[in-house]
DNA sequence: TGCGTGGATATGTATATACATATTATGGTG
DNA sequence: CACCATAATATGTATATACATATCCACGCA
């Protein structure tokens, strides 16, 4: 069991503790997680504190709690971030496949070009345009179209994105408060549809995805999958209005 | 300010009652919420119990808060449940529409037929089988295909769907426990084209909703959209993990 | 007028305490 | 051995209290 961070309140600090190894796969769905009282020693925090860091866990549906059962990890709790993050390398591993990537294209525009800009940033700020494709093993699972605030990201201008592909790069070194996801079906054609192995005309899924760090547009992505292949699933409950 | 309504936790009650008017649309965005210590008085709650409940609709993005300055209604807060009830109805009439539904098929049919089944229902079970068009004016906007369960939900083999269109005759009348959401893009072809006014092969944001009350499958729906006109939005804030 | 400083204010966090409630475990009884 | 009553247990809710912290506002001074 992890220990505490000493970053942020105490009961972030328990939250992040429990929901690492449950995110990581070291608590498999369905182990028990020790009970209050346990944590409460551990931890060196009252219950009621333990208590909220649990119950905001449940409330994000990591785990389940049950009177005099405990605290259980949920069903595909791991499956949950994805939901947000959209990380197509490890939906790709957890699948089972290798997962692989390659840069079509790189260059250095301004928001005024061909590639459009970002919304939120005047046409003269110099942005970093790629085109990136995204396999399964062979197969193509995903086209990327990035823009990359060089304002907001200078080290980006340099990086060569050989190991980790410039969507998680930019998860890992970049900080973010907001973004937003729109969700759209479109037909490819083109490059699109040539480099994703389609027909041109098919129906693809499109997600959209603009990061702010604060007022700052940070990065804007266009990721396209093959419609009748690729699927975006979430599991809710009744809301408690 | 909307009173108690008694039912079930005291801190999910005021919950409930400060959901309400911001749902609905009387507290706009950016509206300030009373203050603590109001609530504490007007609702004979311990501050604890009140801030439980704000601290609750701040997580789920329908207030922000701020120290000093108070609780406001958070911008866009009245779109936060379309993303998981998916209503149409109140999507079009938001967006200023006439909202109108037809009816274009109803039987009744078994789990085996043309138009498929409910996963987790054997073939032999009642289904009522809708084909739905919606509307905003004139426009076709989503085509509905549902099947219900009969067994879970046997009041729906004699409505009529007269005033309310089935999906939101459902979410009023029948209990549901959970949800599971699938979202793809697909080519309309035949009927679905025609009803969307499309050409056939247009891209269709389709999405795919079972409904279950316990373990109990209660209806599906396959919901289709004109790709091009039709978006999904989603904000997200960084996890806590 | 402009600026900084300090007090007032509303939320944020943490604790100790108490009792309620659902569910499992136990043990006794027929 | 089956069954039912009862105890033990872990979470659920609610309160009172205390102090921390961000931020707005007003006051005083240059």
């Amino acid at each position: 069991m992890p220990a505490l961070d000493g970053d942020g309140p105490l009961w972030l600090q328990i939250r992040r503790a429990l929901a690492r190894p449950i995110l990581d796969g070291s608590w498999p769905s369905g182990a028990k997680i020790p009970a209050e009282t346990e944590l409460t020693e551990r931890y060196g925090a009252s219950r009621m504190t333990v208590n909220k860091a649990l119950h905001s866990l449940a409330h994000d549906g990591l785990v389940e709690r049950r009177r005099r059962r405990g605290t259980l990890v949920a069903e595909r709790a791991q499956e949950h971030p994805v939901f947000e993050i959209w990380d197509v390398a490890a939906e790709v591993r957890r699948g089972g496949a290798d997962y692989g990537f390659t840069i079509h294209e790189r260059e250095i525009v301004d928001g005024g070009g061909r590639h459009g800009g970002i919304d939120g940033l005047d046409a003269g700020t110099s942005l970093l345009w790629l085109l990136v494709e995204h396999r399964a093993g062979a197969q193509p699972v995903q086209l990327e179209q990035r823009l990359i605030n060089l304002d907001a990201v200078p080290a980006a201008r340099k990086e060569a994105f050989r190991k980790l592909s410039p969507g998680e790069w930019l998860l890992r070194e970049v900080p973010w408060t907001e973004a937003r996801h729109t969700i759209l079906a479109r037909a490819a054609r083109g490059t699109t549809a040539r480099l994703l192995h389609l027909a041109p005309g098919s129906a693809c899924l499109v997600v959209e995805r603009q990061t702010w760090d604060g007022e700052t547009p940070v990065t804007f992505a266009r990721l396209w999958h093959p419609g009748e292949q690729h699927r975006l699933v979430g599991r809710f409950e009744p809301r408690k209005y």
